[in-house]
This record gives C-alpha cells, sequence and structure tokens, in this order.
DNA sequence: CGCGTTTACGTCGTTCGTAACGATA
DNA sequence: TATCGTTACGAACGACGTAAACGCG
C-alpha cells in the first residue's frame, strides 16, 4: 500500500469508475492507474470494485471503506505539505471559498484584490451557492472555508470566527409612496406590500420571517432570489420593496434607490468564518481573514485551530465600521 | 513523502531520537531510515529535527505538528490493512488489551483461554494497570481495547459497551470476630476495622469512600493494592476485613476466608469494554467481547463502531449469571 | 469500429543492504 | 575506542509510459 495507490483509487472513484478520465486527472497514464488498483486489491486480498467484463461497474463495500480510510490520509498528506509550504513561506497555493452571493459580490471584492496582491500566485475560486449547499460543500472538504451569516448563534460545524455583523436595509425606488413616508418606518409599514428579498427568506424559520411573525405580519415576496443585485433590479423595476444586506447597498444605488429605513426592524446578522479543524490553514487564507476583518489576528486564528487558544473572540465590529477603516486605509 | 518515510520518521521519534534503534523496531537497516528522513526533509523544505554535530537532538516544532498527522495516517493505514485482513478471515495478529488486574486475573482468563484456542494465531497482550493509566495508555492508542469499570456512566473516552454488573464482597479470615455475626452485615460494622481493599478507594470520589461517608463513616485501610490477589493475602495475614470484586472471591478462597457480605451495602459496579471509534475493530477482538460476555453480538459491535446502530446496549447481566451460564456451556 | 481496460515490455528512478567513512563523548 | 550517523556503491525492485491486444456496445 502506497500513498500513490490510494490517490489513484479515490481518483478512480471520484472520476465515477472511469479510470481513463481518473488518469488525467492526476496527470498519470490510463494503464499506470489499473495496474496500481490491481496491485492494491492484490495486497489486501479483496476487489475493491466489482467488474463487469473488462470494466468496473461498482464500488464493493469494503472498497467503501477502503476509500473513506484513505481520503483522511490523503487529507493529512495534503496538510503536512501545506504546513511545509507554510514554513518554508511558499505563496502558491489555491483558495476555495464557500459563501452566499451578497459576500462573493460586495464584501469579498477588496479582500481579494489586496491578497491577490500580496500573493500573486495564489488562485482564489469562490463558489457563490445557497446557505445549506455553502455548509454541504464545505463539510464535503470541497471548500478551504466557508463565509456564512446567522442571526445568532455560530455554525455547528467546524471552527467559527465571527467577521463583522451588519443589519437589513429596506429599499424602495425613488418616487415609491414609502419613499415619502413621514415617520420612521416600521414593520406594519410593509404589512401590505409585496417584497423583493433573499430565497432564504422563504423559510419559516427564517429570522426576517420571525420578525414580522412577532408583528402578527405575514409577509408576501413578490419575488426572492440568493443574488443581491437581481433584487435591486427587481425593486427597480417596481416589484415591490427590497430587503436585503446593508453590505450590497452602494453609493451608486442611493441614485436611484432610497433607504428608507432597517436600523432596528429585523434582527442584527453575524458573519462568520467557517474553518475545518482537521485541515491545515494555509498563510494566504489566514491572510485573507485579516483582509476581510481586520480586528482579526492570523496567529490567533492558527493556535485556534490547534485548540491552543480559549478561542474566544471579541464582538466583532460592524461591516459598516470595516468599511470605513478600509476607506481610511486605502487613501 | 510516502508511507515508508512516515512510518520511518514516527520509528525515530518513538525510539527517541536513535535511528539505529528505530531501525531495528520496523526491521530495517540504519542508513535506510538515515537516507529516508533526509528525503523527507529536503522535500518537505524543512528539517523535523534538530541537529547536534551528527546525532538528532530534539524534535522541531513544525516536526512534532508532522508527526502528529503522520500517526494520524499510520493509523489508517493499518486501519485497511486491519478491514482486509477482517475481510479475508485472516486470523492472524495482536490484541493488546489495558485493563485492571482484577479483570485480567479473574475475568479474562477463560475467555482469552477459548480465544486462543479460536485464534491461534493471536496473540494477547495484557497491560494490567491502574484506572487512570488505563484511560491514558487508551488514548494514546498503544491499547485496541480497554476494559474498565465504573459505579455509574460509561467511560467518556471512545465507545463503551457494557459487559456485566458486579458488587463488592466483604470478606474476613475463617475465626474472625465478624465472622460470626449474628445479623446481616451493616456498614456501622466496619466503623472500627481496618480495610484492606484497592488503591483506588483511596480517593475521595471513590465509591467505595462515598458509601462509607453516606453512613457517617471514615474507613480507614490498612493496606491497599491494585491486585485482588495480594489483598486477599493481607487479609489472611489478618490485616483486615477485605474488601473487593467478587469476581476475585474463588471457591477455593472459600476455604479459609469468609464472605460475610457485600450485597447491598456498597453500589453496584459496571464493567465496560471501551473501543475506538477511528479503529478498526479486528474479528478476533469482537469475538473476545462475546466470549467474556455472551449476550453481546460481534456485529452489533461492529455496526456501534462505524456509528451505523443506535448504540444503546440493554442492562447487562451480573458477572455471576454469567459465570454460570459459562460453567454450563463448558459442561 | 470506438471506447475503455488489460497485458507486455523497456527505461528510468528509487529503495535497500553492505561497507567504508566521519564525528562525538 | 565505542557509539551513532552519513556517504558511497551495486543489486534488485518498482513505477511509469509506449505500444499492442482484448472485450464490449
Amino acid at each position: 500500500m502506497t500513498l500513490i495507490q490510494l490517490r489513484y483509487l479515490v481518483a478512480i472513484f471520484d472520476a465515477g469508475l472511469n479510470i481513463t478520465q481518473a488518469a488525467e486527472h492526476v496527470h498519470a497514464t490510463q494503464p499506470g492507474l489499473s495496474k496500481q488498483l490491481k496491485q492494491l486489491e492484490d495486497e489486501l486480498g479483496f476487489q475493491l470494485f466489482a467488474r463487469k467484463g473488462k470494466s468496473l461497474s461498482a464500488i464493493t463495500p469494503a472498497g467503501r471503506q477502503v476509500i473513506e480510510r484513505a481520503r483522511i490520509i490523503l487529507a493529512e498528506a495534503r496538510n503536512i505539505r501545506a504546513l511545509a509550504a507554510n514554513l518554508r513561506g511558499d505563496d502558491k497555493g489555491e483558495l476555495t471559498i464557500a459563501t452566499t452571493h451578497t459576500q462573493a459580490r460586495f464584501v469579498l471584492p477588496h479582500a481579494i484584490v489586496a491578497l491577490k496582491q500580496r500573493y500573486p500566485e495564489v488562485d482564489v475560486h469562490l463558489k457563490p451557492l445557497g446557505d445549506a449547499q455553502i455548509m454541504g460543500l464545505f463539510e464535503r472538504g470541497q471548500a478551504d472555508l466557508a463565509l456564512i451569516s446567522t442571526t445568532g448563534a455560530a455554525p455547528d460545524e467546524g471552527l467559527s470566527v465571527p467577521l463583522f455583523r451588519w443589519r437589513r436595509v429596506v429599499v424602495v425606488p425613488n418616487g415609491h409612496r414609502l419613499a415619502a413616508l413621514q415617520h420612521p418606518l416600521a414593520l406594519s409599514d410593509l404589512a401590505n406590500e409585496t417584497l423583493v428579498s433573499y430565497e432564504s427568506s422563504l423559510r419559516a424559520e427564517s429570522s426576517l420571517r420571525r420578525a414580522f411573525a412577532a408583528a402578527g405580519i405575514v409577509p408576501r415576496f413578490s419575488c426572492t432570489s440568493r443574488d443581491a443585485d437581481l433584487i435591486k433590479t427587481y425593486v427597480r423595476a417596481g416589484l415591490g420593496v427590497g430587503v436585503f444586506a446593508d453590505m450590497a447597498f452602494t453609493a451608486e444605488d442611493a441614485n436611484d434607490l432610497r433607504l428608507i429605513g432597517g436600523g432596528g426592524l429585523f434582527p442584527e446578522c453575524t458573519t462568520w468564518l467557517v474553518l475545518r479543524r482537521d485541515r491545515v490553514l494555509r498563510g494566504y487564507a489566514a491572510a485573507l481573514a485579516e483582509l476581510i476583518a481586520p480586528q482579526l489576528d492570523q496567529r490567533d486564528l492558527q493556535r485556534a485551530l490547534v485548540g491552543e487558544e480559549p478561542e474566544h473572540w471579541p464582538q466583532p465590529p460592524y461591516w459598516s465600521e470595516l468599511q470605513a477603516k478600509i476607506a481610511v486605509k486605502r487613501a
């Protein structure tokens, strides 16, 4: 049994039992994989895959167990290499981030630009997804880190670090009758409006719905999306009152959209950086965290990952405060 | 990086940085290890060990981290091999059991004899230790399974399976004045006696001490030991009243020792089989569990380990019941 | 006949053990 | 001088890629 054999094994499995395709993934030849697989099976003394004629038709139950273990082994081998790369200051690598559209579009850009400036050799892969899918991807180990927002407690998978807090804004097109409201906006003002908001607001447990429910209102959504840009577009098109993250309301939006409230209407949200405890954090990944939320210290992050730190994080600042600081820094 | 390199690395570390000694452990030559270590360091790009002249003087912090990961990798590699050995019905291997003296001396013998009969090629290593050391050894991965007793809940490390329940007995030499007691033994009868019992009874949290404390008695121990045989010896020598596990009171002991009580005086104990969730259980290990406690099913054990089972175990029988069943079976 | 796997074979790199050398206490 | 680690070298092994054969739809 060698690391190479295990690597080939999972490659074959992940390629859907197509050895030729797997060979491309691992930059090797097809007969090479074929032979190594056979050798591994010979050594273990049983079939990892069921054969139908010459081609692989299915994985055996035992094979599945071996692959599970092999994944752990390969992950730890990667960890050792990552450890080494960090130590020798190797600034080359990849960074896969699972997050929501809003974070990817309005929070991450400046941080990633700064990251690429400092680490030109790092390739960043963004995976904008729905909330549930983010953690799914993350748990399957297909992302190095996740950025996710909650109203209350931290996500229960992995190590969660609070980055910043934010609030929802309520937005209408210029000229909308709510734009001329004389008193501060209340939830009751929205009782008869149709709303345009995030897809996640449709879920009964969403904090938005619960806030409305507490006020005795059942909100109507004329249009929902994961994409804050789309939400703004449909607000402009007159489909209703927009409710979305304050990060997504830009200076340009102020030209034709009117921010009519948000402050205390809905519970505040926290955006968390979620890391896998079983994965070594590359230096540039820690740097990204610091670029997003400068109150964090890379070394605290690394220490928390190995469990040396009490893992207690201070209440994070509001996004607007971070935004201001970053603007100052840039000037 | 290869599995061999990682194996050599931890071997060197475990041999106290003595490469020659490590080479013997892994059945290889010293120059071989030396070279592989160098190659690994070259590939990773940093020193795993600090050198003083030519010899290794200390492990670097980075080296320590690598070794941690390497241990995981090697453990999983072993798991894969164990999986394979189980599947192909390979009945050769080792079994290291961390347990108390009482279990090793009075509970395990018949089970291990039966095991060796069924699996002659399995080498059993018993590690009789104190309670705290048992779990220490187990957590360090130096034992395949632990047998440990508690009065209440299961140990919190690993997967615990209740094997049987037992009670303490109170024993005096023939002719002792307590042997002639007219009424059933009460704790108060022991108030002015010196006791001979387990070392663990000295701890303030021990269930024995707490039972005495509840009766307003502070017990005096004239002699303590982990070894029930020693306890009996000193009871015979007249050092005091013996209190120990009923498993340790044999038919032969009844010749010169008098069992004067125990039934309800002290809380009952449960003996647990503790398994590591991250370790594949060899077939013969599961068989041993079944030999000790026939109410268990090997397959339930295996399933519980992979987390498929609700992991709820029935209240185990008393040791005396098991003992009786086994006697019947043997006849 | 295309697709995918296996078998055959030659090359190259690597591991391993033996033996000699070097450093240290 | 004894102990321990490194270097040198030759033999054996193993991995890899190319090319050809085989099975299946």
